[in-house]
RNA sequence: GCGCCCGUAGCUCAGUUGGAUAGAGCAACUGCCUUCUAAGCAGUGGGUCAGGGGUUCGAAUCCCUUCGGGCGCGCCA
């Protein structure tokens, strides 16, 4: 409808000699009485034009063809300081719903990714524990910015980066070790900054009850290799099992280790010194990121011969770039935010513009239980899973509540609230539309109505006003999802169904599908499945499920 | 000290990239189940968009500044 809107607009302006600007401006006014969509586009041009917005108003409406405008529009008008408002008729608007029904879900899409490639980085959670509440924002907010960009005709790769190669590793595993040492009766000293919580302890169990005590009084350097490995391995495989349990699945998972084994950190060193990009000073080397953008340069290689993480990363988002894709999104915690100007220099000095890099920020989550915080610290190990979020309040409420804020928004995240409105929380009630629909079409189908072809043939006869409201409102899905595409904001569509399904209960209040009348009936079902295709399409993308019974 | 993010109804948050009289959910109150699912519907109240200044036809949105909160600023990851 946007489009439609937009390319009349454009044929106007042209015919009254009008210079249109690139993107013309269409929104959907705040008050029905302004019509469906509306326009601010005559209040720009003003001031080049020198002219009064609304005498250049006046004058693209006039150059709307008649033809046009009896096809489309019940109503063009001036209003206010010079918006063009559009009313649609209800012929087009049945048209057009008849059109949503044949096409269904490609009637919804568009596609403005053109097969180009993107690679969307997330969670990416040190596998030294369980993932935590936190991480189940950044996987909730990347994967539904994946099937975002997935139904916009882009190639969506979901990678996961395991840092496997660092100090943190190396924590798991001698934690694990000293907790194995000590289950066997011999006294290891905790290491600093070691790992405390529980599950520790039953990976050291583990190791017991298959490798007996083998490792019994060795010394750490002998079976670090053996610790570590098993350690992180078991500890992806939780991770990989939480996520599986969240909805959430990745394409690829990218091993820090291997970049090194492989020698694409090698490489990525070979070819910053070659182009004169690094140098060393005092015993280290230098990354010249202040060549590139960034505050200050960055050590790479550290004075005792290993390498930062930096390092690694830059590697990384090499290997990214080598791989052919067009763009890149990385999905990072706030906290990391700093990091920013780095990684984008460094994705200069390989020969890319820093725009090929977005970085997603997703604030921390905080979490309460009853208003209370409720204390989370890698340190005593104590900490609130993911999982257990997940089984107390449910995976599809958890990642509803993180896709109707913005990522980088600053989120409160009360488990009894959470549970409390379970009965009237959000999701449910978009849910629950759907399973209303799903009913109604179970009570048709036992009435004997064919369900299975639902071609719309008696759509005109929807006349109510709840009935064009819910029509408009289906039909101004494709914008939304543009919008969001565009911004890459996925908790646009969450807003969008929860507006849709607040049109389509009084309408089921008010109106009964299943009446007397026939065709009546079947104009209603129509509607009723056209309904149901949009919420299904909807939750979909945002990755949570579609029960016909609740 | 410097940089980034944020401040919107009692609470949690949206606000269509600068548009019209700033919205939703929760919480509170009043009604509605002999007809397709009451996880629903109908109705009532609630605002100095943190404060101040500026940019312009027009600002919650952009710029400056003050206050308040969060996070960064390692040869940590």
């Amino acid at each position: 409808m946007t489009g439609l809107v937009r390319k009349i607009l454009a044929a106007a302006m042209g015919k009254c000699q009008i210079t249109a600007p690139s993107h013309i401006e269409i929104e959907v006014p705040k008050e029905e009485a302004y019509g469906d969509l509306s326009t601010p586009v005559a209040m720009g041009l003003a001031k080049e034009l020198r002219r009064p917005p609304r005498k250049i108003a006046e004058d693209i409406v006039r150059c709307i063809g008649e033809k046009e405008r009896d096809e489309y529009f019940s109503r063009i008008e001036i209003a206010g300081a010079g918006f063009i408002n559009f009313t649609f008729r209800d012929e087009f608007i049945h048209r057009e719903l008849k059109r949503l029904l044949a096409e269904r879900e490609n009637f919804l899409k568009s596609d403005i990714g053109g097969g180009l490639r993107i690679q969307v980085e997330f969670v990416s959670a040190n596998p030294t524990g369980p993932l935590h509440l936190g991480h189940g924002r950044g996987a909730a907010v990347g994967a539904a910015l994946s099937n975002l960009l997935m139904k916009a005709g882009f190639r969506v790769e979901k990678e996961y980066y395991i840092n496997d190669a660092g100090r943190q590793v190396g924590l798991l595993g001698e934690s694990v070790f000293a907790r194995y040492q000590e289950l066997l009766g011999i006294g290891y000293p905790f290491p600093e900054d070691g790992y405390r919580g529980g599950y520790i302890i039953d990976l050291a169990r583990e190791i017991i009850a298959s490798e007996g005590e083998k490792y019994k009084n060795f010394d750490y350097i002998a079976c670090e290799k053996f610790f570590k490995e098993y350690s992180c391995g078991r500890m992806l495989e939780l991770i990989r099992k939480d996520l599986e349990a969240f909805g959430v699945v990745f394409d690829t998972w990218q091993s820090e280790k291997e970049l090194y084994e492989t020698g694409v950190v090698a490489e990525m060193f070979r070819y910053l010194r070659e182009k004169g990009f690094a140098y060393e000073s005092e015993g280290a080397m230098w990354f010249s990121a202040t060549r590139f953008g960034d505050e200050k340069d960055r050590v790479i290689e550290k004075a005792n011969g290993e390498y930062t993480y930096f390092a690694s990363d830059i590697a990384y988002h090499k290997k990214k770039v080598d791989r052919g894709f067009d763009e890149l999104i990385d999905i990072w915690g706030a906290d990391h935010h700093g990091y920013i100007p780095r990684v984008k220099a460094a994705l200069r000095a390989l020969g890319y513009s820093g725009d090929k890099l977005t970085v997603v920020l997703v604030q921390m989550v905080a979490l309460l239980r009853g208003g209370v915080p409720v204390q989370m610290s890698k340190r005593s190990g104590e900490f609130v899973t993911l999982r257990e979020v997940m089984d107390e309040v449910g995976a599809d409420t958890t990642k509803f509540i993180f896709l109707t804020r913005r990522p980088d928004s600053h989120l409160e995240f009360d488990l009894e609230t959470a549970k409390a409105q379970s009965a009237e929380n959000p999701v449910f009630y978009v849910q629950y539309a759907n399973a209303r629909i799903s009913s109604i079409f179970r009570n048709a189908r036992e009435r004997g109505i064919d369900v299975d072809n639902i071609a719309g043939e008696n759509i005109p006869l929807l006349k109510e006003p709840e009935e064009i409201r819910l029509i408009k409102k289906l039909l101004l899905y494709p914008m939304v999802f543009e919008n969001a595409v565009t911004a890459r904001e996925p908790h646009r569509i969450t807003y969008y169904l929860q507006e849709l399904a607040g049109l389509f209960h009084p309408y089921y209040n008010r109106h009964r599908v299943l009446g007397e009348e026939p065709e009546l009936t079947s104009a209603r079902l129509a509607l009723a499945e056209a309904v149901r295709i949009v919420l299904r399409e909807g939750l979909e993308t945002l990755g949570l499920t579609a029960p016909e019974r609740m």
